[in-house]
DNA sequence: GACAGTAGTACCCATTGGGTACTATGGACG
DNA sequence: CGTCCATAGTACCCAATGGGTACTACTGTC
């Protein structure tokens, strides 16, 4: 993955492929990274219990799915040094912004597969 | 990719794994549909055009992902046996009104990027 | 006959998604 | 002292998918 700055095109346009917005867009558009981030709307949640909510999900890919949106600046993690040590994540200001049209996104899906054909 | 139906559980709910609304949050929460969809809101358009308004698309990816579309009822393909034959792509109205939300999801990542740190 | 424009498909490969089993840590229990 | 629990991941491996390039098919035009 190159390092793209917003130089490389003249206004940000997921349509062109050389905006960095693209990699945002491919993070979020993404069916794990949209249900993580809706988990984390109410506020921190730890590890296993967001692996429990995103059903179906396997420790490995929930971690590289939190270690991604936390690299974009989308999630926070902490680290509770107690016993046993546990670790909470939580949206940051710009992660709680994106929850809004990701849930537009999921509400979406629902009401829309009441009658799936 | 098993067969599900609503019956598998009780209500639509995109945190269930067993829910058939997953295979539809896949489908929409992925970079190359976000992008079609929102290319093809304005009406109908051909597989070349789509091509070049998808930028850095394969035409392999580009038909894969409309025949995903295709399947799960968002598209309509329509064949013009005229010379040179041509196809058109346009949105069903389930996926007109799936637009909206992806049209959020484009607009938040574009406005969301103009400081990328 | 060669070439152009249309919409793909065939083939191949690297990357990723994904599952299962395992590690590390420290306390409680027996 | 050994075992088991809970925590949060990682190691390892494999199959599916993403993706690129080259090619096909069709027909009209030059």
């Amino acid at each position: 993955m190159k390092a793209l700055t917003t130089d490389d095109c003249d206004r940000n346009d997921v349509y062109a492929a050389a905006c960095p917005c693209r990699d945002m867009l491919d993070l979020l558009a993404n069916k794990w990274s949209a249900l993580a981030i809706g988990a984390l709307e109410d506020g921190p949640v730890r590890f296993g219990v967001l692996k429990n909510q995103l059903q179906g999900i396997s420790p490995k890919v929930l971690s590289s799915t939190l270690r991604k949106l936390e690299e974009h600046g989308l999630v926070d993690r902490t680290v509770f040094a107690e016993v046993p040590l546990h670790v909470e994540y939580s949206l940051t200001p710009l992660g709680k912004s994106a929850g809004a049209p990701l849930a537009h996104l999921r509400d979406w899906v629902e009401e829309n597969m009441t009658s799936p054909v």
